[in-house]
DNA sequence: ATGAAAGCGCTAACAT
DNA sequence: ATGTTAGCGCTTTCAT
């Protein structure tokens, strides 16, 4: 096997250079009172060896400046809205010389910690999180030590630092009473675990629309838990069975839209309005009405709070509030069943 | 501006517990020889003062063991297809205690440079590399310093390096027999850039089959340079107003299938089959055929392959294809003016 | 079983 | 303008 080539470092230059390794570290590092002459034979040594400076032990020594790494923890990188949201904290990191790290909790507490304990113990000057429904009781000492962190998409409970999240609430209340003003009055509910903040929230919107309009909820049309977008259709079906099915849908997030389309009975098609925007919602038949919510906003948001933080903003944690917004298309006014007002 | 409270150290630590830094690394590490007893007063201390021990300082000082840490570098995170190949690369990271730094190159080679450059600074022990069309000299020096570099999706001009991809040639020659194989003569390909390498080769697969049929490759009919959604509903519109226009699209990524399908014209349908599926490709109107390739295995397999290097592989580089599928369902059938063979 | 000394690669602080 | 010394937080090596 062969055996790997020793990174040169600035000892090395150094010496190829004819200097001490602290003028190669001002010349590599930009600072200045070094001699043109001097800095160009440094740099002629950087290239013939192909030196690169060592960012970690630089980070070390240097104890003001950070490691200009963040960390980015999400439920599931794979799903586009984190992806999206993801996206946009890269670049605005990528503005500012950050480098992100990643990780996904899958909604676990216990992989939250771990994947938090190996950003913070790589010292990152700051967290982007969307935290799980679990405690957070391990950050209190990266924060007191300067971690700064802010929670986006849901609060993190009992952690008193920056939010930035959207109206769920309200949103997930417009959307139902779009179909209340359709006429429905057997409105099921297809939610996630409940004890994810975002699907909680979404809930009080569904039951404070059917309040306002004096209809009681009926928990036999109301379904948490769905984590799949299998499950959710397979949700639809045993919806379809009860005696008194429902006429509309209210879809909780865009894994459960897809499965309730996946479970659509286009002969007795039912109203449908589901929160998060799809790519191909206006190409279905009929086209589908969302709410949706703008991931690249929200990752923008929590970036610039963040790197405020980071620059020393100490004033007191703020919960940013992002709006929704109601797509209607037509899939809220139609279903076969829906009584004609 | 409050002060943030220092990191307490092993020196801490150890004062704390009435011993030396030396005990308190062994135990923080796990490592054999210290007396129960000890560990237990180590380990009050850790709790007591929220210990954490400093990777980055550790890894500085364990030249052998690396800093467990790869960098994963893509065209763009928030595109769903890297967004899952991104998951796929964190969960077996996840699984081997590592973490990984993500970036996006948005196909540029200077930002492509920055990224890795910033990731070999914190001295990644490897690289996932989605590389842009520009060189990759910079390479050269952390590869021979034992930094381990797989390619995924494309091969990089002059990297010789393992390397995963699928079969696009053949998938798209699939594509495009199909549609030939229904009467089509007149075939457009939209596609993105050709400096792309997945998109050359999709293309080529598009010649081939034409060949293979005796058509000639009508440049008319050759749109490439298509790199968003919007741009490939235009380039619908242009062929449209051809003389002898395309009776069949075939479309080279899921972005420019979107947009084909958003200038789609119900009273003129063309035929269409894409590359790449999409969520709710079942459910359009009709549904659509695409040419599937799975980006949960792209990742994993270069995954894969990385920590079999970073673990000591040094075999020559391995190049390894998956396949793509051909999911037949109805648009490459239809299509108004298709002949009726 | 425990500790002291040295040093990983770099830079702050202080010479010269 | 350049160099020397010390030390960031940790672990290797070599005592004891």
């Amino acid at each position: 096997m062969r055996r790997p080539v020793k990174r040169p470092t600035m000892k090395d230059v150094a010496r190829a250079a004819g200097v001490s390794p602290m003028t190669v570290s001002r010349v590599v590092s930009g600072e200045p009172g070094v001699a043109p002459s001097t800095a160009a034979r440094v740099e002629q040594a950087v290239r013939k060896l192909g030196y690169q400076r060592n960012d970690n032990a630089r980070h070390l020594r240097q104890k003001n400046l950070g490691t200009s790494t963040i960390g980015l923890v999400v439920d599931d990188l794979a799903n586009p809205f984190y992806a999206l949201m993801a996206r946009s904290v890269e670049d605005e990191a990528h503005r500012r010389g950050y480098v992100v790290l990643v990780g996904s909790t899958n909604d676990e507490p216990r992989r939250e910690r771990e994947v938090i304990a190996a950003f913070t113990a790589r010292q990152v000057d700051g967290l982007i999180l969307v935290p799980t429904n679990g405690g957070h009781g391990f950050l209190k000492q990266p924060m007191a030590a300067g971690t700064r962190v802010v929670c986006v998409d849901r609060p993190g409970k009992g952690l008193d630092v920056d939010t930035v999240t959207v109206d769920n609430r309200a949103g997930a209340q417009r959307a139902v009473t779009h179909l209340l003003g359709h006429g429905h009055t057997r409105i099921a509910y297809l939610g996630d675990r409940f004890d994810i903040w975002t699907q909680a929230e979404r809930f009080s919107g569904y039951r404070d629309a059917l309040a306002a309009h004096g209809v009681p909820v009926d928990e036999d049309l109301v379904r948490h838990g769905l984590r799949t977008r299998e499950s959710a259709g397979a949700a639809i079906g045993s919806l379809r069975e009860l005696p008194d099915p429902p006429t509309a849908l209210f879809t909780s997030n865009d894994l459960i839209t897809l499965g309730a389309l996946d479970a659509a009975d286009r002969t007795a098609p039912l109203a449908l309005v589901g929160f998060d925007d799809l790519p191909l919602a206006e190409r279905l038949d009929p086209p589908l009405t969302v709410v949706s919510q703008d991931p690249v906003a929200l990752g923008g948001t929590a970036a610039n709070v963040l790197f405020s933080r980071i620059g020393g903003d100490s004033s007191a944690p703020r919960s940013v509030v992002l709006l929704t917004r109601f797509l209607v298309r037509a899939s809220g006014e139609s279903g076969a069943r829906a009584p004609g007002r």
